[in-house]
DNA sequence: TGTACATCAGTGAACGCGCGTTCACTGATGTAC
DNA sequence: TGTACATCAGTGAACGCGCGTTCACTGATGTAC
């Protein structure tokens, strides 16, 4: 579930990192806990990432490239966009179920929003966030509706993101109705 | 700006808390730092709060219930409820503009979740999420929308709290139309 | 009016902790001759 | 085949820091007699 270019070493960091911010939140994970859940000093780490940010960086990317291949549909039973797109924000939250403090990680960690606005689409940095973009304006086109495609990616962005955090917080359930009542309100002609 | 059964240096100790969030966010709010501002030392801060958190929360409500009364109406030109509610959307992010900091706080605090997952309307602890409750609730029952008002009142929650993060964080512009246009979507008929 | 005492906001140093990061060093492995 | 050397992942202790919280103590003020 990891990048094939990085060292056996690299790769068992990510992996323990992902998983132990899986079990406990990305806020409790230090650097000493990670190399020791990794059976490696804090010493070793610094062989392989230059900062913990950095490893942020690459976590993000990774979880964000699983979940996507995950979710990916062969092409020979393709769903519509808006269908497609509102089985990946069910999806979302069914990882949510049962791996919340990874979206949460995924969401809020202290590098994740420096991430977001440096996204370029070209370098795929993030391909959530890129497959979203990519679904919106489809839709768009598809269904020839008079909507900006930039500004209904912030709408939705911004009603996943409220939404994944009052979840996570334990403010309210998920509802999928909830989600797919909102995802079409936002995407109707005005 | 500050409720008045505090003794004076409760007093100053909120509003010079208010003040340093304001201009460095809360992150970089420490007991020492806000000790020191106050011309105090954190000894002296246990007399008046039992914990950071207690202040937090205090301070929670004090920047909440000011905001509503800075936006509240006189009886005699109270607008209809929905532009009512449009009008408070965009003083918030007005407030933001100059006091983003502020609204960060306000959102994601370490204790701003269980103090909105605690909240009971007639308790009143947190009167700016008490006002959006009311104002969606008048909405729906005036205009005999066919909505939930709980549901309602989560989606356009989840899309206020992901937009002032998207803001803050500088991944996009605050556009009055952009939530004009969402709230308005969120509160139609479906 | 003067003395003894209680109250209590505020002091300031310390406790105990965890953090990200650095660095001189080790020791296994591979390579060159 | 044996020796000298380079490489480099990994060690482990330390650096330097900031944090929330505690606590014995101070000293100004008000009260009682």
């Amino acid at each position: 579930m990891v990048a094939k270019d990085y060292s056996d070493t690299k790769k068992t960091i990510i992996a323990t990192a992902i998983k132990e911010i899986d079990t406990r939140g990305y806020k409790e994970l230090s650097l000493r806990k990670l190399a020791d859940s990794c059976g490696l000093t804090t010493g070793a780490f610094y062989r392989h990432f230059s900062s913990k940010d950095e490893l942020f960086t690459s976590l993000m990317f990774e979880i964000s490239a699983d979940f996507i291949k995950e979710n990916s549909h062969k092409k020979e039973n393709l769903p519509k966009p808006r269908e497609e797109l509102l089985l990946l924000g069910k999806n979302i939250f069914n990882l949510f179920e049962k791996q919340g403090n990874l979206l949460d990680f995924l969401f809020f960690n202290p590098v994740s929003m420096t991430v977001y606005a440096q996204n370029n689409k070209e370098q795929d940095n993030f391909p959530l966030l890129n497959k979203v973009h990519q679904l919106i304006a489809c839709i768009i086109k598809d269904e020839s509706l008079d909507l900006d495609p930039s500004e209904t990616f912030i709408k939705i962005w911004a009603f996943l993101q409220g939404y994944i955090l009052l979840v996570h917080k334990g403010v309210t359930e998920f509802s999928q109705p909830l989600l797919a009542s909102t995802l079409n309100s936002l995407l109707i002609k005005e």
